[in-house]
DNA sequence: GACCAGGCACATC
DNA sequence: GATGTGCATGGT
């Protein structure tokens, strides 16, 4: 499936943020949103010179949910930005880089004790902020496997991410070779999500998947 | 005007 | 454990 989209739709070149502190503000913003809208939000905070960890922690969140409402959901994405920054400072001195240090398992727990943070959320902070080897499984996701009928579509999150990680051979100590893999991998299927498999669009003709045996 | 967008917490059965 | 609901802006 990798090398077809690879092949079908090129290098996506995916989640470029300034900085890993900004990538994990776009996981949260970006939650069941449009990409567009998010970059809105974050251009305010950039112009209100408030995304920082100091900034942010400080900020009151009606002040803050001004600020990021073109994202939507702003008054419960205020709160839950100010609950991951709250979580940042608290445990890792407010600093993404000495958060990367921890071995990703304990950090995943941890994030997702953060309210706000799920499993979608706390996978994208792990690959696109912090390049940890951890497959990120979305809406896009489970919406192209079950249609292909890799997968049944009512299973949970760590059944779709379970099934991705078998597939691929283990790797040691190597493992972090996998994190340019996982993050183009994602990529493609929302670019395929987004292009051709959408909802209520149940035959796809031209779809760079068609004729892929399960 | 309907549908969709890179979820999550919470209530209810 | 499965299912339903609120949250909200902006593009198509």
């Amino acid at each position: 499936m990798y090398s077809r989209l690879l092949r079908a739709f090129g290098p996506q070149d995916w989640w470029p943020g300034d900085s890993p502190f900004e990538v994990a503000v776009g996981a949260i913003l970006t939650q069941n949103t449009n990409w567009q809208n998010v970059e809105r939000a974050i251009a305010n905070l950039k112009s209100a010179r408030a995304l920082s960890v100091k900034r942010l922690h400080g900020m009151d969140p009606a002040e803050l949910a001004g600020l990021i409402r073109p994202a939507g959901y702003f008054n419960v994405k205020a709160v839950r930005l100010k609950s991951f920054v709250h979580y940042l400072v608290a445990r890792h001195g407010g600093s993404m880089a000495r958060m990367s240090r921890k071995p990703w398992g304990p950090l995943r727990e941890e994030l997702l004790e953060v309210h706000g943070v799920g499993a979608e959320t706390a996978d994208s902070i792990l690959l696109y902020a912090l390049e940890k080897p951890v497959f990120v499984i979305d809406a896009y996701t489970k919406r192209i496997l079950s249609r292909h009928g890799v997968m049944d579509s009512t299973s949970g999150y760590d059944v779709f991410q379970d099934m991705f990680l078998a597939a691929f051979p283990p790797m040691g100590g190597k493992a972090a070779r996998l994190v340019p893999l996982f993050n183009e991998y994602h990529a493609l299927m929302v670019k395929l999500g987004k292009d051709y498999c959408r909802p209520r669009h149940p035959a796809c003709g031209d779809c760079p998947l068609d004729g892929m045996k399960a």
